[in-house]
DNA sequence: CCGTACTGCAACTCTCGGGTTGCAGTAGCT
DNA sequence: AGCTACTGCAACCCGAGAGTTGCAGTACGG
């Protein structure tokens, strides 16, 4: 299971130019130099730009002649998209479960914080250990 | 509709500090300085941080007495996780169709680059453009 | 009514990363 | 074989942003 952490994805995903060599990727592999063409970037930067996109598993280097072609792995979208869906359920879920704690507290005349730290105490998620087992 | 562009957020989902105030404030709603006490940041820190979650809609400030707190919105995670799994999926049935026609193109010995620049005019999801309605 | 505590703005530092240019290496194609 | 073109690495520039300190304003609470 190669459960990368979600913040470096989340980063990778929080640039425009990334955006647009994955929308231009979408039309079929690619090459850095093949990219640069339709991209108003250098051929180096997009070099960077891959070498995070594949640092996070979002695209994938595929030998073709000497060219060095990439592909966009599409499932690591909706890997990460099914983890961060479970992660604002499960904020609203708790949340819900806050307030009406809190409301049962404010009836025995105990301090809302209590039930606060209650539920501080390590989320059900991880997001910012978990090894890359790549 | 608020069609927040998906590049900001991700932008702002790309931080370790700001998933630690994600995190402190899925324990129930809290001010700058509260977070301040348990995040290793100055509330100074804290404050911009949570301008930027709000600006992206992350976050709703609530005014209660004379403290600001910050409330998380699950839902706007879940809509955000929506469109990007939309995206993976997309991705994957378009590279699918791709190197189908690139094998059929092979066949009939038309460039597969043309087959790409057809795929490419306009993609179905717009990331960087639709104005902000908020 | 005064002190306390919380908020907000402003200026500054400093690191990170996006972008560039330049060059060396190497693998194809004719 | 030799030219061409694509790759990879290194150094450099510069702006954005994460974090800090400091201060002024303001609204509760005793």
């Amino acid at each position: 299971m190669t459960t990368l952490t979600l913040v470096p994805v989340f980063a990778a995903l929080g640039d425009e130019t990334r955006w647009g060599i994955l929308t231009a990727l979408g039309a079929g592999d690619a090459s850095a130099s093949a990219l640069a063409g339709r991209l108003p970037v250098t051929r180096q930067a997009i070099a960077k730009h891959l070498a995070v996109l594949q640092e996070v598993g979002l695209v994938e280097p595929v030998r073709v002649g000497r060219e060095m072609q990439y592909r966009v792995i599409g499932s690591r979208l909706s890997a990460t998209a099914q983890r961060l869906d479970a992660l604002g359920v499960e904020w609203d879920r708790r949340l819900a479960g806050i307030k009406q704690i809190a409301e049962e507290l404010q009836e025995t005349g105990i301090a809302s914080e209590q039930a606060g730290d209650f539920y501080l105490q390590k989320p059900a998620f991880q997001c910012q250990s978990a090894a890359e087992t790549d």
